[in-house]
DNA sequence: GCAGTGATCATA
DNA sequence: ATGATCACTGCC
């Protein structure tokens, strides 16, 4: 059987709501010691731009967050609250701060779920080294299409979590999106 | 409900 | 140099 194609990096060159609705359905693949693991992104959030004032990005650029004003396709990797690694990866056009958190996956199997950023992060060995990289298969980590002959994936969208700080503007606009 | 935990950023 | 903050989790 052939090896799916990698996401193209076009994929994530689009608005950052576009492409966290349809990572939903996805495949994260991973390539440690010769062997390569897929889960099925179920959890996502954007951040989008100057404005969004839950995005790092809305404050300027720092050295923290210039990641998300790079090319769509690089991966951001921070620290929060000391101990958790957040996963995200940068969307939109190169100079627009903008990146998808990907906050839920399951095993294709279904039989293990990772339902929070920093649980998945853990679980899948993802850290800052990652940081600042772009999605490949030479780096040995990757998006993949959902299976064309797969049924089409139930999303649903709400509210983003834990960033109450922005103000209902932002907090309340429904930049979340779930696999039902 | 809230402690843990430390990088990051604004302020000085 | 200091202090507040934080895209969370797990245990009370």
């Amino acid at each position: 059987m052939e090896a799916p194609t990698p996401l193209p990096l076009s994929f994530f060159s689009r608005p950052t709501q576009v492409v966290a609705r349809e990572l939903i359905g996805c495949h994260l693949a991973i390539k440690r010691n010769g062997a390569t693991k897929r889960y099925t992104i179920s959890e996502t959030e954007a951040y989008d731009g100057f404005d969004d004032l839950a995005s790092h990005a809305s404050r300027g650029k720092t050295k923290r967050n210039e990641i998300m004003f790079r090319e769509a396709g690089h991966i951001y990797v921070y620290l929060c609250y000391g101990l958790h690694w957040m996963f995200n990866v940068v969307t939109g056009a190169a100079g627009y701060p903008a990146a998808v958190l990907i906050r839920g996956v399951r095993t294709q199997d279904g039989n293990l779920q990772y339902n929070g950023p920093a649980k998945l992060t853990k679980a899948l060995g993802l850290t800052d080294a990652y940081n600042g990289q772009i999605l490949s298969r030479d780096l040995g980590l990757w998006i993949e299409a959902r299976k064309p002959a797969s049924p089409k994936p139930i999303i649903t969208a709400t509210a983003r979590i834990g960033v109450d700080y922005a103000g209902p503007i932002w907090a309340e606009k429904h930049y979340r999106f779930l696999l039902a």
